[in-house]
DNA sequence: GATGTCACTGCAACAGCGTTGCATTATCAT
DNA sequence: ATGATAATGCAACGCTGTTGCAGTGACATC
């Protein structure tokens, strides 16, 4: 009975990696998973406020997860970085973020956009973000 | 013997907005103008190294600019913000990160991209973000 | 050109996000 | 069960950006 359509769960991705499946790597990719929005730093310490884990470890897990491809890593325009998981997110996808409470989401794109770089210029990643009023903030 | 054809020079958009017309401001909007990329707050504080300018000026005065409508500040992904100056940008533009060097550059768009956001929301302001290696890196 | 007002500047201290170093703990292979 | 070592916790730090307040300099008025 195996289940090659179904997405892996947190634990299972994590022992795909190869590295160890502790705690608060587990805790935090299933609140990323869970999530529908982008988590700030913050976001996951005070949802993880119970269970003891450092920020320093939050911080370590967050990049970690990030360099391992299992979460995306974008800046913020108040100079803080969000992450959200992977997997859902695979097409293109752009990021809104609303102007009222901060909270950024992630977003289906039709098309990347043309470009004309000047001569030189390689391309390797086109990201978008938008900005306006979220659907909750704006009802 | 009237130039209303050319581009407003520091002094002349600084006077135009009614405010006190600085050593400091011409200074920085002087460096922003002549810039082909966009400038961080440390890029700024050294090119003005000679000129006893503090710290916090600029911050104060890069704000101001933004709040005027002569410079845009963008969020960079190193928790940094980098600022331009308006004017020959007022085209829609991109924002290409060299990856390399780090450095920011404006590059022309031809038509921003079809979105189709969820429900509820509304986009007032699309901002489109290139990572990559520019000419000077990858030559 | 002199004078007064208040916007702007400089200085100092602070705040928040993220990072680094090192001792300790806990995961996993054996 | 045991050992190697990856991961964590703790403490201290660094950098970008902010705030409060006293002093100065730009500009209007005379």
């Amino acid at each position: 009975m195996s289940k090659p359509i179904a997405p892996a769960s947190p634990t299972e991705s994590l022992r795909a990696t190869g590295a160890r499946v502790t705690g608060a790597r587990v805790a935090i990719l299933s609140l990323l998973t869970q999530a529908n929005r982008a988590l700030s730093h913050r976001d996951v310490e005070q949802a993880l406020a119970n269970e003891h884990v450092d920020r320093v470890t939050v911080y370590r897990v967050l990049d970690w997860l990030t360099s391992e491809g299992l979460a995306h890593k974008i800046a913020d325009d108040e100079r803080v970085f969000r992450f959200s998981a992977v997997g859902k997110h695979d097409d293109p996808h752009a990021h809104f973020k609303c102007r009222t409470c901060g909270d950024v989401f992630c977003v289906p794109t039709g098309s990347t956009p043309k470009l004309n770089l000047p001569a030189g210029f390689k391309s390797e990643e086109v990201e978008l973000n938008i900005k306006g009023t979220c659907a909750r903030c704006a009802g």
